[in-house]
DNA sequence: AGTTATGTACACCGTCCTGTGTGCTTACGG
DNA sequence: CCGTAAGCACACAGGACGGTGTACATAACT
């Protein structure tokens, strides 16, 4: 039989080895970080053997590019696919994330890795953009102004709560949720709202 | 000879290894990152021996703070005590960074490091709050409603800009500047309208 | 059955890392 | 001038790291 994918749904019979492995990355990666924690911690938690381990990825490398994306269905998806929320509270719900998060962990690993090049780097890269277009369509569809830039706002905003919570280890979310229904109100022109003020689109 | 400081400015008559030390981890932390930069490409690109740079400093993480402790005068006091500037423009300019700066290093120090206790981690935490009392001592003197506020969501801007300009290898301090443009105009209650400023408000 | 993919146990390699020990040379100050 | 602090060259310890080789056990599918 051919060489099938063994990827993120390809065991095809085994007894879940890699999804050991991914599930202790997960918690690994986020307690300790990339860099400090070694192969041999990370199997012994993840009760695998190494050679299992790197028969499933060829490398460490591989292996971090895979744990970020099993980030996707639960935040991205998570927070825009809510149609129980109009689109403005949909984008004010993007900051309400529980305490469970340390740090965004593509943040954490573009700095760790600081090698652009590794596919983890790009695909931190990738997420970060999508998330922006996400908000983008979001904002478009609440009327805004310039669904580019207020998404691009809004997502800079995430990104700036989650680094300075890191370092201050205190939540700045509620800061930033807070600028962000500024620029919201600022941006959508009509909304039916109590507060309305001088629509000035900054150049 | 008592065992006196040999600390910041303490080098008595030596050649200078000390600052060529921290001269070559200016450089290199930056460029390759801290985890990423040994101790014996530290020395040779510092043109120092081993056994000195081991003499000067107990230990990578000593260096690794005093490291951090030489970013002060170059960035925070350049920026805020600009007194051709009045404090709405100084406000701004704390985004004007010249591309030099790939990311602020006290991010960087917080998420390699990974550990709240080390030295470098706790003082790039004093350096964040420093860097958020001093925009809102501007922000107080250009007459902003509630001055803490407005300094913690420009800091928060500042940061969410380094963040996302190392992820996405772009440059995202023009859209933190506009976003603070738009903080600043709603927080400085008379200040509305074009540049009509030059009420000096009194400290 | 029996073959084959899957996983295990464990030792091992080479490399890099922080950090030392030791003896020698240089330059400054009195 | 000489003494001494500053710095140098070099080897090496001790450990963590990523990654591999080998031989053996188990599960699944036909």
């Amino acid at each position: 039989m051919s060489e099938l994918e063994k990827g993120p749904q390809g065991r095809r019979r085994g007894r879940g080895a890699r999804e050991r492995i991914l599930g202790a990355s997960q918690q690994l990666f986020r307690e300790q970080g990339i860099n400090r924690t070694g192969m041999d911690q990370l199997c012994a938690a993840a009760q695998v053997s190494k050679r299992t381990a790197y028969q499933h990825f060829t490398g460490k490398d591989e292996l971090v590019a895979e744990y970020l994306r099993r980030f996707d269905p639960s935040v991205l998806s998570g927070v825009f696919d809510r149609t129980d929320l109009t689109p403005r509270e949909r984008l004010l719900a993007a900051f309400d994330i529980p305490p469970t998060t340390p740090l965004c962990p593509y943040i954490a690993a573009a700095v760790e890795l600081h090698d652009p090049q590794h596919p983890a780097s790009q695909y931190a890269r990738d997420y970060k953009k999508a998330v922006a277009a996400r908000l983008a369509d979001t904002a478009r569809e609440a009327g805004a102004a310039d669904p580019e830039q207020l998404g691009e706002q809004l997502a800079l905003l995430i990104d700036g709560a989650a680094a300075r919570t890191r370092v201050l280890n205190a939540d700045a979310f509620p800061t930033a949720a807070a600028i962000a229904a500024v620029l919201i109100d600022n941006a959508i022109p009509a909304t039916a709202g109590d507060d309305r003020r001088r629509e000035e689109v900054s150049s």
